[in-house]
DNA sequence: ATAACGCGGACTGTATTGATCCCCGTTACG
DNA sequence: CGTAACGGGGATCAATACAGTCCGCGTTAT
């Protein structure tokens, strides 16, 4: 269990696989089998990416989720927030207001402001979100599709007609 | 519970009292009853410091902790890996190698070097360790000099040798 | 010899995470 | 129109990590 969790890892792989295949619609449960992951787990994901604004939702049959607004103009600090909600690095206990010299009540000296080590912390967490917005999905995506084969693109695009196929065309028998 | 631990806090509360009470060894007992912090918790957190060669201890009657170099030398980063074990900010599941299309082994140029999301995560990592590299603990302690009121150092003193004797002088029963 | 120390292991309780299940409202397609 | 595929949310559960406690051991001044 990292700060950055498995959540988040599964918001962008599924994020860049809409970033991948243009603007067509994909279920919780397609992203979820074609990744390999846990469909009822991704389920509980994705909600919190259409409320963050990043994807759009269509809900009934045929539904499924896009991307809100183009790879480039998502940053990973969005991704990590819509997920996690601005979970800080650290949780500053204000030790420094118990010691025993200042009985109940400490003086101002040392209570008022930012909490000296606190401050550090704020730094290295401001330093870290600086860092993960200057990447955008749109940079991932870039990079895939300089290093995935023209092929593979092509079974990505067959792979989806036939979820499709198989979810409409026949009722409820998947490949049997 | 955040990244960073109310361990790495309590740790580096501790350091600072250290640093301020000039090479006075202080006992565990001492610096916890002093923060108002669990003793036998922050019993389990000064070793630590300690293997990390951050602070030196000494044992039996009249023991405790100082530190091991000057506190300008001891930089917050040292402090948090002592502590928490260098722990990842993300734990990478490899989820690129599980695409359905690849089967059970996935080509190379899918699951070669390091996952392009992994390395976006590295790269922030980086920037919160470089940021707490930057921060000495000296740093932290002439900014406690500086707003401290004189009086208040005299009363440290004061506190530490009421301590002591009351832990050598009588035997056992604390201001009874 | 005693009692204050540091050290380490075993243990407990609680919060979070990862994951599952169920039910509801919505929507396309037959 | 009815059915079945969708998204959304709540209840629940197991595993893990964190915060904190307890006990026993070896060491060392007094």
């Amino acid at each position: 269990m990292a700060h950055i969790t498995v959540s988040v890892e599964y918001a962008i792989h599924c994020l860049l696989w809409l970033a991948i295949s243009d603007d067509r619609a994909l279920s919780s449960r397609d992203l979820a089998e074609f990744q390999g992951i846990s469909p009822t787990f991704l389920a509980k994901i994705l909600p919190k990416l259409e409320k963050a604004g990043i994807v759009g939702a269509h809900e009934g049959v045929r539904g499924g989720y896009r991307l809100a607004r183009p790879a480039s103009q998502i940053s990973f600090l969005q991704i990590v927030d819509a997920i996690e909600g601005e979970k800080p690095l650290f949780d500053c206990q204000e030790v420094r207001r118990r010691c025993a010299l200042y009985g109940d009540c400490p003086p101002k000296w040392a209570s008022g402001g930012v909490c000296a080590i606190h401050a550090v912390m704020l730094q290295a967490e401001k330093a870290m979100r600086a860092s993960l917005a200057l990447q955008s999905l749109g940079d991932i995506a870039m990079r895939f599709n300089r290093i995935a084969p023209a092929k593979f693109f092509d079974e990505i695009d067959e792979w989806v007609d036939e979820r499709m196929a198989i979810r409409t065309g026949r009722s409820g028998k998947p490949e049997a």
